[in-house]
DNA sequence: TCATTATCTCAATGTCTGTTGAGATGTTGA
DNA sequence: TCAACATCTCAACAGACATTGAGATAATGA
């Protein structure tokens, strides 16, 4: 992950609708979900509207697609994503783990084997 | 971190010489540096230039500024920024840690006291 | 108080971005 | 081949954003 990836990576971020998709193809898993499922959930947005910010988020490394059959499949670049938050704590804390270590427990709180209710 | 704070944090990371500035105070430590230094380090940024940014990161949330004689000391939100990871990553992986370990992994030897190099 | 230093505020400008609607492309089953 | 479906592409418009330069505010030392 260099500079102009993250750039680009924060960029698509930034807006509303990409960031709910994310979060959306986050939580849905490796197997992702269909460009018209994910229009659905965005609250029904217009096609031209969900393949504008679809593609604005694959050029941004953030999201991989496969066609299936008629539909295209989305699903989250995890790698990329992991590699955004490495981009952005690089170098942090200077030997004061203490000041990061609420993200380090964050995350791995989230990746833990569900049991129960899982996040907070 | 609600979806708003989170889109004013990623909006304001997605503008180069901002990234820069957050990626610099997350590496300066808590004590953090002045605006004139940063300014600097940012290839000579125009003083307004560099106050409309450092108003707009602290309106965001990403860094916080304090007084010290002539000069304000802007330093990183930590806090701000576990929460923004955390709410990216939230729900993730459903079950399948291994989806988003490199993440865990990325921050964990992040925040390793400095034996040597540090970073990858 | 005055000069100096550090930083912030404001208005103006050019550029980038998101949305929309119409139409094109690719896929499927008959 | 045809009709139906899923998605993408394109041009146009309104709104948001970064930069600049001039001037204002705040703190320091004499």
């Amino acid at each position: 992950m260099d500079e102009k990836q993250a750039l680009d990576a924060f960029t698509a971020l930034s807006q509303e609708t990409r960031l709910r998709i994310v979060r959306f193809l986050v939580a849905a898993g490796p197997q992702g979900s269909a460009a018209g499922e994910i229009g659905q959930a965005m609250d029904g947005a217009s096609s031209s509207r969900m393949s504008f910010h679809l593609s604005h988020l694959e050029q941004a490394g953030l999201v991989i697609s496969r066609r299936e059959g008629r539909s295209i499949i989305y699903s989250a670049a995890y790698p990329a994503l992991s590699g955004l938050v490495e981009f952005l704590m690089r170098d942090c804390c200077q030997g004061h783990p203490e000041v990061c270590n609420p993200a380090v427990a964050a995350l791995s709180s989230c990746c833990e084997p569900a049991k129960g209710a899982s996040h907070a």
